[in-house]
RNA sequence: GGCGGUGUAGCUCAGCGGUAGAGCAGGGGAAUCAUAAUCCCUUGGUCGGCGGUUCAAAUCCGUCCACCGCUACCA
């Protein structure tokens, strides 16, 4: 049976249009399902929406919708957007769906048995806007006399009932699980922000509201709405069968990679570690948070007008072009700037001149001269052996680099074998060999045809579509492109395709 | 305030004890198979400031400056 390998996205919370922050997740995250198939693992592979809580209750509210309807819509898009950026995941999940609402009740009914949840009260200036409780300090006063949030939003003296789970109780433990696994949380500097939380005295977890009704009832007290993100979290175990623990796809659990963006770390990097200990249940293996994107340099908002739809990118620039670019342009856990030139300039300069064009020169040269078909392999010379060792360990160094989810280092590495083929198609010049070394020329195209099945095979999780094509074009069959097959390789003499470009170059007017 | 991080070529960044690197941008040349794409050469930095350790420091230590993150329930 082929190892297992878990990989979630946040599920995404319904309040707003999708940007192009959820993109990137969900780009990050589909790379790894789609790398970790072509290594030979099965995977597991879920993203999907949160959909409860008092925001939306209220958005819903706002919008004349009952919530359910309002929620239905707006996961929607999200589900949508799924699609649109090529997700192979294995579910959406949504947390209004019943099997979650058992499974997030089985949990707390779990936690409950074990002693980890007790009745205490709640009270605190709480903001409805931030769904947040403030300390008096933090507090300003408005002209009108309102007390205001640090956030600008109205906060008013709530007291209420809530039930709360004894995480004090696991501080200790959850120390010493990231001391004693440096790979837990990452980035580095987001690890230490993390341990430098733990190192004030962690306090119990308010996880109930009574405020309002939308959200997971708490089991035995209608009262209650479980608290967001206990429900939210919970969804990780929900898509593998929860509380069944003897469902097919319960052999997932644990997590191999929690992705995150870095504003919702500490739910992932402390209450969740926290609660699954406290339920008995093995701890993810790793939580990534990445960074944020602006655009053109200013701040995403609403107010500056400056929101922008992946999907738009996507009719732009391709969507091939779009993941390449969000995985390429900036080291993952860093914030990124997304800007037309520099999408732009990738695209023409990366993708067209370097690969694009590297295949193109490659293919059609062996459609014009020789034959259309796989060319003969000869002896390697000094510059063959030279050029395939960029290429060699290739697959290994890539691997490598997904493992630290060091997207742009795995594509860094494969664009100097890129420039290298370059190098050597000029070098080389089959056209000057075509008259005085036909063998030679043919051993020239063979090696370079080879050197791009490696480069596609494994740039196939960041662009699925475009590899699909120019592996179709490389004469690689439809099940001889993964990791393993490229030990084999294509008998000389096998007919190629008729080669056609690409990438094409991104031309302003023409758009 | 406390804790952590960053500051290296015009731009984005790698290097983290042994004579300063990559990509892009700039300059010059070659080639003409290819998406006017490619290749080669090249300009450019007192590695934030100051002090220290060392035979030797972007690289270790101290200090100062600038910017950023975290600092308890906010998807």
């Amino acid at each position: 049976m082929k190892p297992a390998y878990y990989i979630t996205t946040p599920i995404f919370y319904v309040n707003g249009a999708p940007h192009i922050g959820h993109a990137y997740t969900m780009i990050a995250a589909d790379v790894m399902a789609r790398f970790k198939r072509l290594d030979g693992y099965d995977v597991f592979f879920l993203t999907g929406t949160d959909e409860h809580g008092q925001k939306v209750e209220k958005a819903a509210q706002d919008a004349g919708q009952d919530p359910q309807a309002f929620t239905d819509q707006i996961s929607a898009t999200f589900l949508d957007l799924a699609r649109a950026m090529g997700l192979s995941n294995t579910q959406f999940i949504r947390t209004t769906e019943e099997r979650h609402k058992r499974a997030s009740q089985a949990l707390w009914q779990r936690l409950q048995a074990d002693g980890h949840i007790y009745l205490g009260g709640y009270e605190g200036w709480y903001a409805i806007r931030d769904e947040a409780f403030y300390d008096e300090g933090e507090l300003t006063v408005s002209p009108s006399g309102q007390k205001l949030a640090p956030t600008g939003a109205p906060v008013e003296f709530v007291t209420e009932p809530s039930y709360f789970f004894r995480m004090s109780a696991f501080q200790e433990r959850l120390i010493a699980y990231i001391e004693a696994n440096p790979d837990f949380i990452a980035p580095q500097a987001r690890r230490n922000e993390v341990l430098g939380f733990l190192r004030n005295k962690l306090t119990d977890l308010s996880i109930s509201r009574t405020g309002f009704r939308w959200g997971v009832p708490v089991p035995g007290d209608d009262a209650h709405v479980m608290y967001v993100w206990l429900d939210a979290l919970t969804n990780y175990l929900t898509a593998l069968g929860y509380p069944d623990e003897t469902a097919p796809d319960w052999r997932f659990w644990p997590a191999d990679l929690h992705l995150v963006g870095k504003d919702i770390l500490r739910f992932h990097a402390v209450y969740w570690p926290t609660l699954l200990m406290a339920a008995g249940l093995p701890l993810p293996k790793r939580v990534y948070a990445h960074g944020w994107w602006t655009i053109e340099g200013e701040k995403m908002s609403k107010s500056l007008g400056n929101v922008i739809d992946p999907r738009e990118l996507v009719s732009a620039f391709g969507l091939d072009a779009l993941r390449f670019f969000l995985l390429r342009e900036v080291p993952f856990g860093n914030d990124g700037d997304y800007g037309r030139a520099a999408i732009v300039r990738r695209l023409n300069i990366e993708l067209a001149n370097d690969l694009g064009n590297l295949a193109q020169r490659t293919l059609s040269f062996v459609a014009k001269n020789a034959g259309g078909v796989m060319p003969g392999r000869g002896a390697a010379t000094t510059a063959d052996t030279a050029l395939w060792a960029h290429v060699a360990n290739l697959p290994g160094i890539v691997a490598a680099a997904l493992d630290r989810q060091a997207f742009n280092d795995a594509l860094a590495a494969i664009w100097v074998a890129v420039r290298a083929g370059n190098g050597y198609i000029d070098q080389q010049a089959p056209w000057s060999l075509r008259k005085t070394a036909p063998e030679r020329m043919e051993a020239v195209l063979a090696l370079l045809i080879d050197v791009l099945r490696v480069v596609a095979t494994l740039l196939q999780p960041f662009m699925p579509d475009s590899m699909s094509r120019m592996l179709d074009q490389l004469g690689i069959a439809a099940d001889a492109r993964d990791l393993a097959s490229l030990a084999m390789s294509v008998p000389s003499g096998t007919a190629l395709p008729q080669p056609s470009g690409i990438f094409p170059r991104f031309v302003e007017d023409a758009a």
